[in-house]
DNA sequence: CCGTGTTACGTATTGCGTAACTATA
DNA sequence: TATAGTTACGCAATACGTAACACGG
């Protein structure tokens, strides 16, 4: 097998054609790299140069060594430099895993941060129910995953992510109240509501002991549907604050904050404990706790 | 610098994905192996794998260096096997200067013969003047030459390749012995010559002390044109026979080789004595002395 | 002879194998 | 407790520097 020292050496002295200059490059004696060339020649059982006259001179072999090895030896350097910034956590490729497009946008701040600051990562978002996300994570598809509780807080690490007021989009025949910014559950109760999975379970446990029963229009998990039901006038579609960047340029919709704690969602991020976190998801949570 | 032969136990050991196992392969033990690992993650200031449970699982440097190694180490032996072909000759570019088209065709069986052999040589002819071709072998731009008589025998290593006898083509209305199949200087004196400045030389010197004057019509070193010039009428063209690749398929075109010894021409493959010839020009000469 | 590259030899480093140890399922 | 990987140590091979040699302009 080639060594990539004396490739090195060869190198060298094919750039500067004498042995003795590149000695002085390679900060070593000159007998020695004469000899290793030798060797060199030897293992590959081709000879690379030979003197004529004063002068040493490349055989049709040596010179596609040095062209090529150039070539090989400046791929090393390149891969070397790459493997660094791997490792340093500064380019590679991190992947999320989100649950629902409920998730992703309480990143979007971050992640623009992080691609602005360490462009060479990749960064991949897999959206899908909670329970698939976690068997992404399982699996190691995702590094880390958004999402809501409750969660095996002993299967995963996690930091919480600011708690999240819903609000309600409506049009305006659906607001019975023009003067309030806010709206309350109660409030909502009668009219028709456009709320995902999660929030479908919040509302059941929140009305449990009431007599008011939600009107729950339409149960979906895409924020972007919700929305776009909702500007239909279908009814009454709550999400969370953060996931409001389809703002529709109308002034007929209607954005509410609804105005209760309990209300308030409440994203996590996790990560498995009985992996080592890669370096790249590692970094990204000490930017997100940083804040 | 990154080390090949840990690179390649790595690389193993990942395709493996067990130290033991690899070292099976590698026909070495376990614990240097391992070691050497750990080696060339100190090298690198990256880890590569590490153990989970029993198993050992690839960091994402460690992927990428698997995937990107083994490239390398493919390239590398790639690298290696063309510096053997070349290094036998087998492989790489062999120049030959050719003193005026005159001097190619002499070689075309043996290039030809040569390229089935070695289809990984490339040959590249230069045609030029003589003088030219020399100076060309000189700068060591071609490995070999075709040249004719007379060249500097002590600057140059020779092979005469068969002597060569010329032909006169002509159209039917300047051949006045159309029973016979050859022909002789004396016959043709009188008619119209095409020939090119070397013959020129040889027919001065021929018809020297004589009375006859030849009558040169054109003077011409490039077969292809002579030939074309015989072919419009304009007179009859001397070449070397193995030049007649460019038959004519017409009726109304004559052939005659020119019978006489002194009329042969005596292509000489040389070489400078000075400098060592290439493999590949070694191999090659000792295809043509071999026949 | 001066400036090349080569040969010869002693020393420090590296790399391997064996053996003892550690950890996980 | 069996099967992986790690640590420890001694010996053999390798690569370097110094010194003496060879050769061409």
């Amino acid at each position: 097998m080639l060594d990539l020292k004396k490739l090195h050496y060869f190198i060298t002295v094919a750039n500067e054609a004498s042995v003795t200059n590149a000695a002085k490059k390679l900060n070593m004696t000159q007998p020695p790299l004469s000899h290793q060339i030798k060797v060199l020649e030897k293992e590959l059982g081709v000879e690379l140069m030979h003197k004529v006259g004063r002068n040493i001179e490349l055989t049709s072999a040596g010179a596609i060594l040095h062209e090529q090895g150039k070539e090989i030896l400046e791929s090393i350097n390149i891969l070397e430099k790459k493997l660094q910034d791997v490792h340093n956590g500064t380019a590679g490729i991190l992947s999320i895993g989100s649950a629902t497009s409920w998730g992703a946008p309480f990143l979007s701040e971050q992640v623009s941060i992080f691609n602005e600051r360490y462009p060479q990562v990749q960064f991949r978002f897999y959206d899908d129910m909670q329970h698939s996300i976690l068997s992404l994570l399982e699996k190691r598809v995702v590094d880390l995953s958004i999402v809501f509780p409750p969660f095996n807080h002993k299967l995963y690490n996690y930091i919480a992510m600011p708690k999240e007021p819903l609000i309600a989009v409506m049009r305006k025949k659906w607001d019975t109240a023009p003067l309030k910014k806010t709206t309350t559950f109660e409030e909502l109760a009668d009219r028709p509501l456009i709320i995902n999975m999660k929030a479908e379970e919040h509302l059941t446990a929140y009305y449990k002991n009431s007599e008011i029963k939600p009107n729950i229009v339409c149960v979906h998990d895409d924020v972007r549907s919700m929305l776009l039901l909702a500007k239909t006038g279908l009814g009454i579609a709550l999400i969370p604050k953060a996931a409001n960047w389809v703002k529709y340029e109308e002034n007929d919709m209607v954005y509410k904050i609804v105005d209760r704690p309990t209300s308030q969602i409440n994203p996590h991020i996790i990560w498995l404990k009985k992996y080592k976190l890669s370096n790249v998801a590692d970094k990204f949570l000490k930017l997100i706790m940083a804040e």
